[in-house]
DNA sequence: TGCCGGCTTAAGAAGTGCTTATGGCGCAGT
DNA sequence: ACTGCGCCATAAGCACTTCTTAAGCCGGCA
């Protein structure tokens, strides 16, 4: 999952982008409004988290042009300005949810969690497909009614694979979500996750497209 | 599909050229600014990527000569983070789309995808000519309601075939596509997964047309 | 009949993915 | 800060698939 991340804050930005790649997302930072409404036209990322405070073009601007550009990428606006005012604002321009600096970063993954599962027509945080059960808010994984330690990389695989069940996903687009450009990452490196994956999950319920990628079947075979 | 890559910097070449591989285009990469204006001037590629910061000659005179000599091939621009101003000069100069360094190969991929498909007056990411339909976005391909299992190079063969549907594509057009400049292959390489290729799709999908090429005509026979 | 272009098949080469082993790194507990 | 442990990327060897080449075939046409 890829998560454009707009604010101007160096510190700020460090820790937010900091610990969002730890849980596995992808993140890329720009520090700019005119960069940012680029980015978003291109709509490429599946989650922006956007300041309203920004050089170069107001948060609040950009939000609205995109709209008007007919971004529907969902966005997470985050500004000082306390108050109803803002907030009232920034939801009229057609942010998807809000919050007031200073937060907690465990509030804000909260809120990219439930996001990305409302952004795909699901009103729960829990994904079942099969015998698996994947719940985003306890990160825990069931496989026939018995909880699997997954580690963190073997989750996000796990989450990309149902997220589109029964779909294949291309390997390209796997290492680009698990592991971004910049990380340059060995050939085998997504083999290797998708072995350890199938030794805790059984050997059959990850299948390979030779040539192509993965998926998970919606019907077991 | 053929893509000639212009870029000097030996690690993200590398890479570029890699993950395009893996997608089955087939990539010339290029380091310098006047070999890239003379394979720019052959119009064999279908696409060109084109990095504006280059040895021998800078890449926006490459585009400039190349768009002054009628050459109409789409030409992708990428340009280092701060080249706002060298972005509109880029648009100016007759690029057909441009990229911020640095950038995620999924947007690069998806840029080539919509850009190839422009060219050909398509909108969207899945190709229906009879009982064949080809996704772009999963690599899947069914014929008659079933999914066919195809390798990369029939999947890549086939593309091209429905992309130009009851038109002819001539040989030479299709093994330039498919295998490049550089890569001689043995003359009856395309004659052999064309076989295969009706192995699996019926023998009248695929017509001969004896002295050019081949076509898949429109509405069946 | 003989030639040319394309078809078919088989076999070796190249490529792709699986598996296991190894070592580096970060994190937690002392 | 040191140590132990778990996670993860890399590397190497193997199995299997896919690709290219080569060789022989068929059918149309002069």
């Amino acid at each position: 999952m890829h998560i454009i991340l707009v604010e101007d804050d160096a510190q700020l930005g460090a820790a937010i982008q900091r610990a969002l790649e730890r849980l596995a997302y992808t993140v890329s930072w720009l520090r700019d409004g005119r960069e940012a409404l680029i980015a978003l036209r291109d709509e490429t990322a599946d989650l922006v988290l956007l300041d309203l405070g920004l050089p170069g073009k107001d948060g609040l601007d950009v939000l609205v042009e995109a709209r008007r550009s007919h971004v529907t990428t969902p966005v997470i606006v985050m500004t000082a300005r306390d108050g109803l005012q803002a907030r009232v604002h920034g939801l009229d321009a057609g942010a998807d949810d809000y919050l007031i600096k200073p937060f907690h970063l465990d509030e804000l993954c909260a809120r990219i969690r439930s996001l990305s599962r409302r952004a795909q027509g699901l009103a729960v945080n829990r994904i079942e497909v099969g015998a698996l059960t994947l719940d985003l808010g306890t990160s825990q994984v069931t496989f026939r009614g018995e909880v699997i330690e997954l580690t963190r990389r073997e989750f996000a695989l796990l989450q990309i694979l149902l997220e589109r069940a029964g779909k294949l996903v291309r390997r390209e687009s796997l290492i680009n979500s698990l592991y971004g450009l910049d990380n340059v990452v060995g050939d085998n490196a997504l083999e290797v996750l998708v072995h350890t994956l199938r030794k805790k999950l059984g050997y059959d319920t990850v299948r390979t497209v030779r040539g192509f990628g993965y998926m998970i079947p919606r019907e077991p075979a």
